[in-house]
DNA sequence: ACCTGAACACCGTTCAAGT
DNA sequence: ACCTGAACACCGTTCAAGT
């Protein structure tokens, strides 16, 4: 039982473990109410303490990030078919920073961590093996990296819950339907159309990147 | 000179006024320095008589928000090639985030406000000269905002300075030079070519969306 | 070496009180 | 009706002091 405080012990406190505390605390209540202070207090250690281990919040937040989007590549193996891996990746990409608010903090700048080094390696290794020379290759890996993240920074916000977000597409899509006809008679006129699910207007983003810019399968892998 | 210190008067301060001011604030200073307390001081009036005004800061900042995007749409006159208007618009949307920290602001969510919807209008438009059925006008509206809006939420804190710009991706590209060659192959072998340009990429990805998303232009048009 | 305590300079928001 | 003053419950960060 000598052990049981271990929180209030001096130099038990590692990057690990504010680091995997945080992560939790963000997971639960989200990435808006967490704070360096509210870590600490979790900690049971001063707000100051966590100087010795972080330069600062955004120290912290990075590798929490990066800690946050870790199940993307976990147990990925690649496969015969190119397309298959990058279109595996992304999906997955969006599903986690969609799931994790904590996700969310690698939009604000690259970590250069482990976790995100490994998504890149995964999507360049599927291009090289397209047979797409290097400058093609990185392009195709920017234009994808950015539609899936940006798209998933928008949409986080609303992917909570699912009926609460049928309610407000609903709710959107009246706003939409109660414009004059004068000033906007077009968007009116499409009212009921507005809003078809973000997930789908993603799918359909997706599709249309990929079948642009990678090239077709080796007949050898159809 | 009895106008002179109109900011002291009472019932002189106006949403008009809060707004405009917001807006230059933000232009001068970014949006991550502004606060509600800020634009109070600058108003010479005591932060809580803002709330006489806006419900919150959020509402606040929706309205700054839609201002920050009037020029998009400003003077745009429909032109005979549907494809091209939307190109133009689009284009014009990404530098107008790009350029006014207060534009950022529109991707936590639609503002609802008369800027936002005439670029809806716009493109829906558009969508409708190009023969599109109303499901798939949306879909490609849904879609192109997304990206756009998107890549401008991630871009934009490296748009401020080009020189700046510029050294951080050398900088990023040797991160990528530096890299174990065990555990990154592929990734050290594109490291130069990675980082081409945001602008670039977002070109890239715009081209791709358009045609694949958009029908061609009708012939007695072209 | 690592953590604490106190302080600094901020936030958004509420509410009774003034004019 | 509109604004002020004071208060509440927070922030991130710094730095001298303790152990």
């Amino acid at each position: 039982m000598v052990e049981k405080k271990t929180r209030s012990q001096r130099g038990h406190l590692t990057r690990d473990l504010i680091c995997q505390t945080s992560l939790e605390m963000i997971h639960k209540d989200g990435l808006a109410s967490f704070s360096l202070r509210a870590v600490a207090k979790k900690l049971g250690v001063d707000p100051a303490a966590l100087y010795r281990h972080y330069e600062d919040l955004d120290d912290l937040l990075r590798e929490v990030g990066d800690r946050a989007i870790a199940p993307v590549t976990k147990g990925f193996v690649a496969s015969d078919n190119p397309h298959w891996d990058i279109r595996r990746v992304l999906t997955k990409l969006r599903k986690v920073m969609l799931g994790s608010g904590a996700a969310l903090v690698t939009a604000s700048g690259p970590t250069r961590h482990a976790s995100e080094l490994q998504i890149t390696e995964i999507m360049l290794n599927a291009c090289q093996r397209l047979g797409m020379p290097p400058t093609e290759a990185a392009m195709a890996y920017h234009v994808l990296i950015e539609y899936v993240v940006g798209s998933a920074v928008l949409d986080a916000p609303l992917a909570s819950s699912k009926a609460n977000r049928a309610a407000t597409y609903r709710k959107w899509r009246a706003d939409y339907a109660a414009l004059s006809p004068e000033d906007y008679p077009v968007s009116l006129a499409h009212a009921s159309y507005l809003y078809p699910g973000s997930d789908n207007v993603f799918q359909t983003g997706l599709d249309a990147l990929l079948a642009h810019l990678l090239p077709p399968v080796p007949v050898d892998h159809q």
